[in-house]
RNA sequence: GGCGACGUAGCCAAGUGGUAAGGCAGUGGUCUGCAAAACCAUUAUUCACCGGUUCAAAUCCGGUCGUCGCCUCCA
């Protein structure tokens, strides 16, 4: 079955077809390093991870690129206000953009250029545009002159008339056509700054990725992708620069993913209703914020919030608790199978079924109500197991359970051992609790003592301070457990 | 003003012509001293609204209303 991609340049679904059979190079958007990253860039991380290892389980070969923004005007400026060198605060926040996707368990790219190692690369590519006469010098600056590319517009459906009619760029002396944008940009005093032919200066936002992309995956390549925010102008402006520069195609599909909102409204910066990724990893295990995501399809927008975080949660928990009871049931006999056909077929086609929901331009959020659906199948086996279940049976839910942990694992989800799940997030929330431990165990001997006098009423006294702690208790066979009791 | 996306149960969310996946919450049951947790079962005659095409539409076409995004830095 082939892979298909929505292609933000046709506006359809296309299969995938690499230029170079079996090898996909992709290339994405990364991070302008001044600042933490907010769970907008989470969302943008998380979709191009979930991408590459899918094509990679489907057996495609992946180059995958994704830069660093390490100079431009809001590192300049962040920097300025802070009192620091921006080289060094862009790597800084690369440092931390490394803590926070890490703790996501996010693979690395295969490289991860930065703008200021390919200042000469950039310098060539901007040559070569005024060698074809589409930039020119003015003052210090080079600038792109836009309306000599024909195709000018074409990603993003726009053409130059309609984007001046609203503009609300202000008017630039330097530039030929309002439109124009920077290819070079001459340095003011104290700025950070490189030779160039034109004098010092730095390069503009968008020359970066057309000179990294064009040294790492070449003139054309399969897939390019980012935020539906850099639609315009950046990826139109890198179009331009690329397929201005080699007369050959840019990249053949386009994957743009849509944004995280809160209260309906786009996070950003500039709106200041973002929250940084480790503002939510201290509160959610990261399996959490994964799941979330990738409950809608990419191109969705998707709306944070602690209840969608709570239900993510929940449901996560859903999953782990299943591996856990699968786990448990160990020790196979000869007896009967107890596993009716429509429900051993249910669990055996999940695979096929997850790969053509995966195949239709990565469908997450299909695809993990196939695996949701398994486990309420597999719940239901297990708890009609008879003590001397049959061993065709236990290999049945083991193979299920694996296949799920396998097909989730695509999703970077179900990758700690069930009991270790838990661990962690009682540790977590225990944390964030007025009570210990020692005084939960204390409180549950002296209610076990209560209990065995029949002493109902002092036991439940307990059981609902306890409650009120935010703990609860839990009576078994083999005596009480406890738990926090989810937000 | 230009361009684009979206509107499916209380909430989230799949479904892109063949008679509404899944999750959360709710309800009933099993279990329990009573609970909780867990499991099982169950929950939309209907897909913003109005028209049209079709044997058949949530899905296609036209219109209306609403929400959001891009056109400035943004994932």
């Amino acid at each position: 079955m082939p892979i298909r991609i929505y292609n933000t340049l046709t506006r359809k679904k296309e299969l995938l077809q690499p230029i170079e059979e079996g090898h996909v190079k992709l290339y994405v958007c990364g991070i302008t390093s001044y600042d933490y990253c907010h769970i907008g860039h989470a969302r943008s991380v998380l979709v191009f991870d979930v991408i590459v290892r899918y094509l990679r389980y489907r057996g495609y070969k992946v180059t995958f690129v994704r830069n660093f923004t390490d100079i431009d005007d809001k590192i300049i400026n962040r920097a300025n206000e802070q009192h620091v060198d921006a080289a060094e605060l862009a790597q800084r926040f690369i440092e931390e953009f490394y803590v926070d996707t890490d703790r996501l368990g996010v693979l690395r790219p295969d490289l991860e250029p930065r703008a200021t190692e390919h200042i000469d690369e950039m310098i060539v590519l901007i040559r070569e545009l005024i060698d074809r006469g589409l930039a020119y010098r003015s003052g210090n600056d080079v600038y792109y002159r836009v309306d000599r590319f024909a195709d000018y517009g074409r990603l993003s459906g726009r053409n130059l008339e309609d984007m001046q009619a609203g503009a609300r760029i202000e008017v630039n002396e330097q530039k030929q056509h309002p439109m124009d944008f920077v290819l070079w940009k001459g340095s003011k005093p104290g700025e950070p700054k490189w030779e160039s032919p034109w004098g010092e200066g730095r390069p503009g936002w968008h020359i970066e990725c057309s000179a990294m992309s064009r040294k790492y995956l070449g003139e054309t390549f399969d897939i390019h992708g980012g935020g539906k925010d850099l639609i315009f102008p950046h990826h139109e402006n890198e179009i331009a620069q690329s397929t201005g520069a080699t007369g050959k195609p840019f990249a053949n599909l386009w994957i743009h993913h849509g944004f995280v909102t809160i209260h309906d409204e786009k996070m950003s910066k500039s709106l200041h209703n973002f929250l940084t990724i480790r503002e939510v990893l201290a509160q959610y295990p990261p399996e959490v914020l994964r799941l979330l995501i990738f409950s809608t399809q990419y191109r969705n927008p998707l709306d944070f919030s602690a209840a969608a975080m709570r239900d993510a949660e929940a449901g996560l928990d859903r999953m782990y608790d299943c591996l856990s009871r699968i786990a448990g049931c160990d020790g196979g006999g000869d007896g009967k199978s107890v596993i009716s056909l429509k429900d051993r077929k249910k669990i055996e086609s999940l695979r096929p079924r997850f790969e053509s929901a995966m195949d239709n331009d990565f469908n997450t959020a299909r695809a993990l109500g196939l695996l949701f659906d398994t486990i309420k199948v597999l719940n239901k086996v297990v708890s009609m197991l008879p003590a001397q279940p049959a061993s065709d049976d236990i290999e049945l839910l083991q193979n299920g359970g694996n296949t799920v942990r396998e097909l989730a694992g695509l999703m970077g989800l179900l990758r700690d051992d069930p009991a270790v799940y838990v661990e962690i997030k009682k540790k977590m929330l225990l944390e964030s609790l007025d009570i210990t431990i020692e005084d939960i165990e204390k409180l549950i001997g002296d209610r076990a003592r209560a209990r065995e006098r029949k002493d109902w009423a002092t036991s439940d006294t307990i059981r609902d301070r306890l409650l009120q702690d935010g703990i609860e208790l839990q009576d078994g066979p083999e005596g009480t457990t406890w738990d926090i009791k989810l937000r």
